[in-house]
RNA sequence: CGGAGUAUAGCUCAGUCUGGUAGAGCACAGCCUUCGGGAGGCUGAUGUCGGAGGUUCAAAUCCUCUUGCUCCGACCA
């Protein structure tokens, strides 16, 4: 991508009504924009983050046989009306009505159509279990949206729904998501801690949030000092509470092993049993001829959220710092000097080798961001450090004149001198 | 929902007290000079002063109503 053709309109302004670093530097990066209180566009540069987290979810629910499909946006309130929320979820669910003056609302959860879909198709117990998820926009009329897309009320959240012939299936699909999304949020450079949860309008009594450690967190966190080093399978086990679950006289952990932190909650799983099922009357056949109500979970992470937590937690004050899994583009070229012919050359070399094969599809293929703008010095770097690719090649007439060109990490600022061909070799679409 | 603010150019804000030609910096457009960390100069374009009503010869400024947005608290992916 020519950067003189991308839509990231970056600043060095920080607009008033942002207070944290996230929220800050996805204003000055071009990431979003404010639409209305809580709702914000999605410009390409934070789309393309957010199609990369996608995909790691997507690979991480594809190892549990957990199926993507999509849910809708609008339902109809007759589904709510039958498992008894339509009342009880309240003022924070947007109802709407149509044409013909009918009850709708846009979805802040989906567990009735997950339900009703379920019990559209499934008949029999040979059909479980079965476990759907989509990545979809939600809505929850929050009543202060605050901190950008930290607590907007339009996001993009990952919703999945486990159906289970019993309670010991239930719990093992519980014990599947809950790995799954321990392998998540780790492929994207986090360290979430599970702690047990209230399960508030979902219903239920096995739940449990994943936050992620950042200083403007909302939640705060008591948690075993042995878990930011634990294993994926360890980290269930160890003890990790909110300020609301907290009694220091019946803790297990000595206080000397006890972190107080502050955390974003990224997400939350649920097991609710058959509330829905029984209330929707959902029910399968078991091998003698009688009526099961499937066991239910269901698993959310907030996709947009996660954006901004991670950006809490990886920034300097120069910008974002986007660990590699997640990053929009995995390298940016900056052509310092776009009139010297020799760094023209090189830097066109490199992009073209990064970025030219379409047609390649081989899993090395690395996404290059070409600065190629005719502007200042510092503005390229500037921008280069605010958007926060993790690795920027510097082209400039001083080193080229020896066939050199910089590699440089954004996280360390560690800078290698190497020729255009090694960076080629090392980022070049191979096929 | 309770409390507190705020609304003037794309952004950050001055001007409001004390009514009298709509402002600055940044950003934007053109030209020139620069060129290893948001450089400098010249020229230029940009506004229903959030909206409605009122007072007045005259309203960004005073009064009334209204809407949006932000912040602080209790709730939430």
């Amino acid at each position: 991508m020519l950067f003189s053709n991308f839509f990231a309109p970056t600043s060095k302004d920080t607009p008033a009504d942002a207070k944290i670093a996230s929220h800050i530097l996805m204003l000055r990066s071009g990431m979003v924009s404010q639409a209305a209180s809580g709702i914000y566009y999605w410009l390409p540069l934070a789309t393309r983050v957010l199609e990369k987290i996608s995909r790691i979810i997507d690979e991480e629910q594809a190892r549990i046989n957990s199926q993507k499909m999509y849910f809708t946006t609008i339902q109809s309130a007759d589904l709510w009306i039958e498992s008894g929320r339509y009342e009880a979820y309240g003022k924070e669910m947007l109802r709407l009505k149509d044409r013909k003056d009918g009850d709708f609302l846009y979805s802040p959860t989906n567990e009735e159509q997950a339900t009703d879909i379920f019990r559209k198709y499934v008949k029999s117990y040979r059909g479980l279990p079965l476990c759907l998820y989509q990545i979809h926009w939600k809505f929850r009329d929050e009543i202060r949206p605050r901190f950008g897309v930290m607590r907007g009320r339009e996001f993009l959240m990952k919703d999945a729904y486990s159906f289970d012939i019993n309670f010991e299936g239930a719990k093992a699909s519980y014990m599947k998501m809950f790995q799954a999304y321990i392998r998540t949020f780790r492929r994207m450079g986090l360290t979430p801690i599970p702690v047990q949860a209230d399960s508030g309008a979902i219903g239920g009594n096995m739940s449990h949030e994943f936050q992620i450690l950042a200083e403007t967190g909302e939640s705060t966190l008591y948690y075993d000092k042995k878990l930011p080093t634990a294993s994926d399978e360890e980290l269930m086990n160890i003890f990790a509470v909110t300020n609301e679950k907290y009694d220091p006289n019946t803790s297990s952990i000595p206080e000397n092993e006890l972190m107080v932190s502050k955390g974003v909650e990224v997400g939350h799983i649920f097991y609710f049993g058959t509330k829905y099922s029984k209330a929707m009357n959902a029910f399968v056949l078991d091998e003698n001829g009688n009526k099961l109500y499937p066991e239910m979970g269901s698993y959310g992470i907030g996709v947009s959220r996660l954006i901004a937590a991670i950006i809490e937690s990886s920034h300097d004050e120069r910008g974002i710092i986007w660990p590699e899994a997640v990053a929009p583009f995995d390298v940016t070229l900056l052509n310092l000097h776009h009139k010297n012919e020799k760094c023209r050359e090189a830097a066109q070399k490199i992009y073209e080798a990064i970025n030219g094969h379409r047609k390649c599809s081989a899993p090395t293929q690395k996404e290059v961001l070409y600065d190629d703008r005719e502007i200042s010095i510092g503005e390229k770097f500037a921008d280069a450090d605010l958007i926060g690719i993790p690795w920027q090649v510097i082209v400039g007439e001083k080193k080229i004149k020896n066939n050199l060109v910089e590699l440089k990490n954004r996280k360390t600022g560690e800078i290698i001198e190497m020729s255009p061909e090694e960076i080629i070799e090392r980022f070049g679409k191979k096929c």
